[in-house]
RNA sequence: GCGCGUAUAGCUCAGUUGGUUAGAGCGCCACAUUGACAUUGUGGAGGUCCCUGGUUCAAGUCCAGGUACGCGCACCA
């Protein structure tokens, strides 16, 4: 009841209702959005962490991709948003560690099998409020295709990925030098590792007969090579040589040899290596075969090599080498401040310790004739080079590129529990690429789990099904009955290895001829004497005798008793897959601070394995930062929680505080004073509804018409600007500018202007149609309210948020946007707005009292005489011909 | 070291391919309250567009050089 409507827009009370609604109009998913929509748009949601926090960031990811998601619906595409979650496999055993050492337990206490329950509990505990945290923001994805990366299907596909680039070569097991963190006790992919200054001592040492630079004197114990330049003049006479050199344990012998790894300018221009605990050294050691010792062991403590010092953490050592070689005189000189670059974990800040270890990796640089002859790296680069991608903002191809092209091989075994464990099983010398236990006995499966970017690597098409390997068959009688997908469930005596979320194809068991595929929602396994007679995917059975004769004709080698296990599959039949639909996916819309990690690798995956790009579009957006441009860290305590703001303004308002005033690429500052001045605006076009909804309350409107200038002037102003807005403004990526303009429109055109004239010429029905325009243009910025106002003020029946987007004539009553009468009317409507303007400054600078009239003069021959009333209703003034 | 970004009102930021007097929001000042909205309305103040030079009839915008801040990559004996 519109008298009984709010002065004050209450956002708690609505957006729970709203939600719920569009949830029940099941809109969210593409496959019953009505309709012909002949074109696809799809998004796929960058998976949240399993371990359920959302923050401010992931708001601006949510704001974004609705916002795309509601404009292509609108405009009647078939739109798929797909959710999901990933198992973030470090951060997420992190956690779970955290809380058991705060009960005093690590995870070797519990061991490996109830340790990865603990993490699934866990994991399921939170799934709900992440959920719950995405959707109270509006975003309207797909809720029934939502994946997690360690579900079955996604498992399937990591294992296929594997076993496809194992079985080409790509990926390999070697001894190689990586990153490994003792904490973690695991290795870290190159992009895993983050770089602190740190001022450290930098010591010189007498090494025989040069003088060698350290930051690190406790790898030294085996170093036994020089490396000088080759053209280094000093040193000519020593290359090749032997030496005996007094070191830290005793004597021990060194050779010289050049190598123009050696910088002559830098310190005394010689160095020796430690191949075993350092990238660049390992390459020379490998060049000219140099024995590799480990000094560091996997704890970060010293190893045999050391003598006594053996396990002995790395500070201490530290501190025992110098203080030998100071004994022993062997210090030259020492600089105090030197800074020095620290690696260490992105994920807990531990130093990380480069260490030879027995790996997993794809190989980057490995021409394939998957890609015909290319790379992963040159087919990677070159889908950018060609702009089959497109970056949003461009700049972000450059870096991308860059790092393309200095990409090494990577390493993509963890040493983590949590996690696709590595598909591979070893019995003696036989190795077996399989995601299950192979046949026969004797088999062991690798300890290490993947790389949790592998998993989200493939996540644009695991998602959607891939892959499709599996079939199922159907007697020809039952191919229309499947197609027309009726019935949703069918009952096999064979597994077909099927899990939900999966896709197969389906085909006509006679003719083997495939007529589309069945998408998993459920797969069980029941006995014989639980399948129901109705509710099948085939025909009803009358009696279990029926039943019992017609699986015998199907399965004529099975002995079929009650307890015969059936797999029962239910399933959705789509005559296109998900995959063939929605891949490429439409836009990948990330932070730019996962392009490395995510992106880049989703890229070098998808071109591979499905010959296709997983996305035509990246758009990158920026950090959230506070006020004083701080990144909101837990830490300093200045973080903006997003669900908090949405509980205190409403989620329209959040979401309008992170999409206006910022650009593609570029860093925000958020205060909540922002948000607070979009709370005003959602309340503004509450009131506006709220001010028409009294206005046409009990009345029967006409159809709207055009009859003054003002509602000339709105009606072809709105009509140029929607056109605007939606070719070079939404469809380029540019949702600041446009929800500014569509905000300027809003307030200070249609409210401040046009509903103020309406009041004196009455044209209510026309304000209402507009209205309802605006709605439309809002919703993707603002759904809640706009939904709500949408309903309250009765469009329609249907929801807005799948009404048609304002492009046609008919939402513009057939007015034609010819752009001379446009400026026509623009010009005449200035005229009368500058009179107004006018005459309110006039009235302010006789300081009239309030209630008091002004007469000001105006011309008599003046045209404005036709708007007198107008002119005197908005600027308060009394006009006398002068 | 290489590369990228940013620099415009007190604050946060817009400013397409160069084109009248450089815009918005917040904040500030003054006035206004029964008529949708004080989470409001009306009017106003506020700018050396980082610096230097160049191209041009015309530069916030293009070019060159520089300064400051931020970021990425590399190096790190």
């Amino acid at each position: 009841m519109p008298q009984e409507l709010p002065k004050a827009y209450e956002p708690k009370e609505v957006e729970k209702a709203i939600y719920l609604k569009w949830g029940k109009s099941g809109f969210f998913n593409p496959d019953k959005l009505p309709g012909k929509r002949s074109k696809n748009f799809s998004i796929s949601l960058p998976p949240p962490n399993a371990t359920g926090i959302l923050h401010i960031g992931h708001a601006v990811m949510l704001a974004i991709q609705d916002l795309l998601i509601r404009f292509e619906r609108m405009r009647g595409k078939k739109t798929l948003w797909l959710p999901g979650t990933d198992h973030a496999a470090i951060a997420t055993q992190n956690v779970v560690e955290q809380s058991l050492k705060a009960e005093g337990k690590t995870k070797n206490d519990l061991g490996r099998e109830k340790f990865l329950e603990r993490i699934n509990e866990y994991v399921a505990s939170k799934r709900n409020s992440i959920r719950e945290q995405v959707v109270r923001l509006g975003s309207s994805c797909d809720w029934s295709r939502e994946r997690f990366t360690l579900d079955a299907g996604l498992s399937n596909a990591v294992v296929t990925a594997f076993k496809t680039l194992y079985d080409d070569g790509l990926i390999y097991r070697g001894d190689r030098i990586v990153n490994w963190c003792p904490r973690c006790q695991s290795t870290l992919a190159d992009d895993e590792v983050e770089y602190i200054e740190k001022k450290t001592p930098f010591f010189y040492f007498k090494y025989g007969p040069v003088v060698i630079g350290t930051a690190r004197p406790e790898t030294k114990f085996g170093d036994k090579v020089i490396i000088v330049h080759p053209d280094d003049k000093r040193y000519q006479n020593i290359v090749g040589k032997d030496f005996e050199v007094e070191w830290i344990l005793g004597k021990i012998k060194a050779r010289v040899i050049a190598d123009p790894a050696a910088d002559p300018a830098m310190g005394s221009g010689a160095m020796t290596i430690t191949p075993g605990h350092s990238f660049v050294d390992f390459e020379l050691a490998k060049k000219h075969n140099i024995e590799i010792e480990k000094i560091i062991d996997e704890r970060g403590c010293l190893t045999e090599a050391a003598g006594e010092m053996k396990g002995w953490p790395v500070r201490e050592a530290r501190k025992r080498v110098v203080e030998i070689l100071r004994a022993k005189g062997l210090i030259e000189k020492v600089d105090e401040n030197y800074i020095h670059n620290l690696s260490v974990c992105y994920r807990c800040n531990t130093p990380v310790e480069p260490l030879v270890s027995k790996q997993w990796f794809l190989a980057v640089d490995q021409p394939t004739k998957q890609l015909n002859g290319k790379t992963l790296k040159t087919r990677a680069l070159e889908v950018i080079d060609n702009k089959e991608i497109e970056f949003v903002p461009e700049r972000f191809g450059k870096i991308y590129l860059h790092w393309m092209t200095n990409l090494h091989d990577w390493c993509i075994s963890r040493q983590i529990w949590y996690g696709h464990r590595i598909p591979v099983w070893h019995r003696g010398k036989e190795i077996v690429v399989s995601g299950s236990n192979p046949k026969g006995e004797g088999w062991s499966q690798e300890i290490d789990t993947l790389d949790t970017w592998f998993s989200s690597s493939l996540w644009t098409f695991s998602t959607l099904g891939w892959p499709i390997t599996k079939e199922i068959g159907f007697d020809a009688s039952l191919v229309d009955l499947v197609k027309s997908g009726k019935k949703t469930k069918t009952f096999r005596l064979r597994d077909h290895d099927l899990s939900a979320g999966e896709t197969c194809f389906t085909h006509d068991s006679k003719t083997k001829k495939k007529f589309g595929y069945l998408h998993i929602v459920r797969a069980t396994k029941i006995r014989f004497d639980e399948i129901e007679l109705h509710a099948v995917g085939h025909e009803p059975y009358k009696s279990r005798a029926e039943l019992n004769t017609t699986f015998q004709k199907y399965y004529p080698d099975i002995a079929i008793t009650s307890d015969t296990p059936v797999w029962l599959y239910e399933f959705v039949y789509q005559k296109k897959s998900d995959l063939e639909l929605f891949h490429p996916t439409s836009v990948m819309e990330t932070a730019y601070d996962i392009i490395f990690f995510w992106v880049a690798r989703m890229i070098m995956m998808s071109t591979y394995l499905v010959k296709e790009i997983p996305f035509k579009t990246v758009y990158f957006h920026g950090l959230v930062r506070d006020k004083k441009g701080r990144k909101m860290s837990k830490s300093l305590g200045n973080g903006i929680d997003p669900l908090e703001m949405a509980d205190k303004y409403g989620a329209d308002a959040v979401r309008l505080s992170l999409i206006i005033g910022t650009s593609p690429g570029n860093d925000q500052k958020l205060d909540e004073q922002k948000i607070a001045g979009y709370r005003n605006y959602v309340n503004k076009v509450w009131n506006i509804g709220r001010f028409l909804a009294m206005q046409t309350k009990g009345k029967k409107l006409n159809q709207p018409k055009i009859k003054s200038l003002a509602d000339k002037w709105i009606i072809s102003q709105l009509q140029y600007f929607s056109q605007v807005i939606t070719t070079i403004g939404l469809e380029r990526y540019t949702f600041s500018p446009v929800g500014e303009s569509v905000y300027e429109f809003t307030w200070h055109f249609f409210a401040d202007w046009y509903l103020e004239i309406v009041k004196v010429e009455g044209n209510v029905a026309l304000a209402k149609h507009i209205f309802g325009i605006l709605l439309k243009l809002l919703h993707p910025y603002m759904p809640f309210v706009t939904e709500h106002l949408w309903s309250i003020l009765k469009y329609d029946e249907g929801l807005l948020m799948i009404a048609p987007w304002p492009d046609s004539g008919k939402d513009f009553l057939g007015w034609k946007d010819d752009k001379k009468t446009r400026e026509d009317i623009e010009m005449e409507f200035s005229e009368l707005m500058k009179a107004v303007i006018d005459f309110r400054r006039q009235r302010k600078e006789a300081g009239t009292p309030a209630g008091q009239p002004c007469e000001v003069k105006l011309d008599a021959k003046s045209p404005l005489w036709q708007d007198q009333a107008i002119i005197e209703k908005l600027a308060r003034v009394k006009l006398v011909k002068a």
